[in-house]
This record gives structure tokens, C-alpha cells and sequence, in this order.
DNA sequence: ATAAAAAATGAATAACCATTCATTCGGTTG
DNA sequence: CAACCGAATGAATGGTTATTCATTTTTTAT
């Protein structure tokens, strides 16, 4: 009864420190998909990531802290992709709010392990400045960068009576209720459809660039 | 120096039972939006509440299960007051319509306490069946009604184009959405401007019944 | 007024869990 | 190959917290 000697290939001591946090943060991601926020254990974090139990203490110090970078690391992922559609010369307008919104229902953004994180948090923002405050941050900049492109649009399609902002905060709210859907009636709703939902709005604003045509739930 | 004996007449011992639970509620509530859903404590919820370590015990048998009635409390009154307006046959399906989404964005709703515990819920559902299952049900009973009023309004108008299923799904993401902003940016939104972004929306639908002329952001 | 029942208390208990740190492991260097 | 050093381990620690229940307080019934 040989005992198991061979884990040192896929999990090596000499990883980059920056993998192994990241390591971990997938790690705790996962734990508060399936365990809940106040279910998630440092045990349940190191055995997820087969690590052992002091480790998160050498990369984080503390479970707070490990909370706070695994928040972050899910707001950098999203406003970096978006930013990313935002700077990017090659894309004209138009085409800039149709990636911006094909993103937001992505795969690897409506991943309901990751849903579950962004509501965990927002759940306690109002007790905990730090979350707070990291959400602010990243609001603040996609809403600032959207609203842009709208305003931009508007020009364009010489649409008179349109107010950036709102169609900003409209589209906003309607792209977070969507994600709602998708982690509470994971049967109902899917990506695809949810995406063709957020078209929809922005068909009844810029009805000469986005067609409100293929807004129906059942189509294909 | 003479002990405080005279704390009984507001706590009286011969409260009826529902009203102390509803007590216990209540306290559940403004402690998770205090201390978020994973820093409340039974210490904290019952000093909140002005009673003893045991109560909960005696009244809800466990803090799980307690945190399962307040679920189902917020999800209650959200239900029941929509029913209201629902069954109102004094109302116009126009009137029902404005209601529902007044009712939205009421203070009683958009209490940030609240939405806290909303949010904090639904961050869970993902991991606790029970929680999934409240919400869906109550989600399911709200869908049902209000895709029925925008298909009789869809009748009324004769609006040719319209999907109410379609409409239903995207106003109640657009109105959780909203919460979202009440909740995490409370300096930036106010639940009258919200109010007045939802009903912006169904005027891109309803043209002929809601005007959108008052969607602005900063209009009073 | 008294007894019985019901409600509430809160100190004690037991379970849980984040954090610590002495020890082990594995890669690197000279 | 030997000595070194940073990374990782996990048993032990100590603080926290849900739950229990013997006791006290209050209400109700007789």
C-alpha cells in the first residue's frame, strides 16, 4: 500500500507567490458559491485548494484580508475586460457597446460560482466600508466609460432626446437585475437570453443601431 | 441607588407570540444590515432586540431557523403588498401598473436595512436550497401577476409588438437592479429618481400610457 | 389569594474556527 | 553533495458563539 507520493508535479513549491494567491482566491470563490459567505471556513478554503491549513495565513495574514483580495479579484477581472472593449481603436461605437454588453453575459462573467461572490459581497457592503468602497471604485469607473460611449452614440445617430446617464444607470441596473435572475432561477433564464433582454433596452433608445427585433424570450 | 425595575411595561411578558417573533425580526434585520448576514451573532440579535440569550431558542428553536423566518417575513410583506394592489378592483390596470412600481420604491421597501437583507439572502441562495426556495416561490407569484397586467394593458393600447413576458422579466431586473444602486451608492441614487427610471422604461413600452418625458436624472 | 402554567433569563457547556508557530519539505546555490 | 533558506505544514491554542436548561419572573386560572 504505496502512500501518495506524486502531488508535487500539479502543485510545485516553487509557484510564482502570485499564482499561489491566485490559487487561493479560486479557491475561496468556490467555497462561497457552494458554502455561503458565513459558511466558508479557512478549512474549507485550504482543502479546496489542497493546501494545508496555515498557508493562507503566510499569503494573506488573515481571512478578512483573503475576502477583501478575492473582491477585488472579481472587480478587476470584470472592469479590466471592460475597459479593455473601451480602449480598444479598432471598434467603432456601436460595436463597443455591443462587446461591452456581450461581455457582461459572457461565460466566464455570469459563472454562477462568481454571481453568487458579487452578491455575497453586495450583501454587505452597508456593515463593511472596505467592500463598500471597492465597489464604488469599480461602479464609478464602468459607469463613467459607459456613459461616454452613450453620449457618443447619440451624437452619431443625431438622436435628440436621450440622456446618457440615465440610459448609463438603466442599463446598469437592468445588467445586475439579469445576473440576479441568473443566480437565483438558473432554470429560467439563461445567458443568452439574458443578453438579448439588455439588447433590447438599448433597441427601444438607439432603435437605428440595435434592433429591438430579436428581444423575444423563446427565440432562438 | 435603586435597580431598574420598571422595564415591563414595554416588553410586556404577555406580548402574543407572533408579536415577539415579529420582534426577533425585526432586530434579524437591522443586525445584518449592521453587522452583515456573517457578523450577526444570536448576542447581538437579541440585545438588539432588548431581551435575553434564550429567547431565540424558546421562540424560533434555532438562529438558522430564524434567519429562515426572515426570509420569509421580507419576502411576506413584499408579496402581499404587490396582492393588494393586484386584487384592488378599483384600479385601473394603468393604476395597478404605477402602484406596483410606487410600491417598488417606497420608503417601507427601499429601506436600506432591508435591502441589505435581501441582498445578503440572495448572496446565499446559490448554497442553502431553503433560501432558494423562498425566493422562487415569491419571484414566481409576482412574475405570474404582473406579466397578466402588461398583457391586459398590452390588449387595451393595442400595442401591436409587445412580448409582456418579455416586458415583465425586464422591468423586474431593471428594479432589483435599482435596489442594487439604493443599496451600495445611497449618495448617488434616491428611490424617487429610481422610481422615475423604472417608469422611464415601461414608457419605451407603454408609450401611450406613461410618458417618458419625466426620466431625467436630475429633474425633481 | 394561591397554585399552576407559561415566558423569559443567563450562566454554563460544548462545538467551532481563525490564527499561531515549531517543524518539515524541497529547491537552489556554491 | 552539503548547507541554506523560503515555502508549506498541521497540531495546538485561545477566542468566539450557538445551544442548553435549571432557575426566576410573570400571567392566568381557580
Amino acid at each position: 500500500m504505496e502512500a501518495v507520493k506524486n502531488k508535487s508535479n500539479d502543485n510545485p513549491r516553487s509557484m510564482p507567490k502570485q499564482a499561489r494567491r491566485k490559487q487561493l482566491i479560486e479557491a475561496t470563490i468556490k467555497c462561497i458559491a457552494e458554502k455561503g459567505l458565513s459558511g466558508t471556513t479557512m478549512a474549507d478554503v485550504t482543502q479546496q485548494a489542497g493546501l494545508s491549513m496555515g498557508i493562507v495565513n503566510l499569503h494573506f495574514e488573515t481571512k478578512e484580508k483573503l475576502l477583501i483580495e478575492t473582491l477585488r479579484f472579481i472587480s478587476t477581472e470584470y472592469t479590466s475586460g471592460l475597459t479593455k472593449i473601451f480602449n480598444n481603436e479598432r471598434l467603432s461605437v456601436e460595436e463597443k457597446i455591443t462587446s461591452h454588453v456581450s461581455f457582461d453575459f459572457s461565460r466566464k462573467i455570469t459563472d454562477r460560482n462568481k454571481l453568487a461572490v458579487w452578491f455575497a459581497f453586495w450583501g454587505e457592503t452597508k456593515s463593511r466600508p472596505t467592500y463598500l468602497s471597492i465597489c464604488a471604485d469599480y461602479i464609478n469607473e464602468i459607469a463613467t466609460n459607459l456613459t461616454k460611449l452613450f453620449a457618443d452614440l447619440k451624437d452619431e445617430g443625431n438622436y435628440t432626446s436621450i440622456d446618457p446617464e440615465l440610459v448609463c444607470v438603466c442599463y446598469t441596473a437592468l445588467s445586475d437585475g439579469l445576473w440576479l435572475d441568473l443566480l437565483v432561477t438558473p432554470r429560467g433564464l439563461k445567458p443568452d437570453q439574458a443578453q438579448r433582454i439588455a439588447m433590447h433596452y438599448l433597441g427601444t433608445q438607439f432603435y437605428n443601431h440595435f434592433s429591438a427585433e430579436k428581444g423575444s424570450l423563446r427565440s432562438n
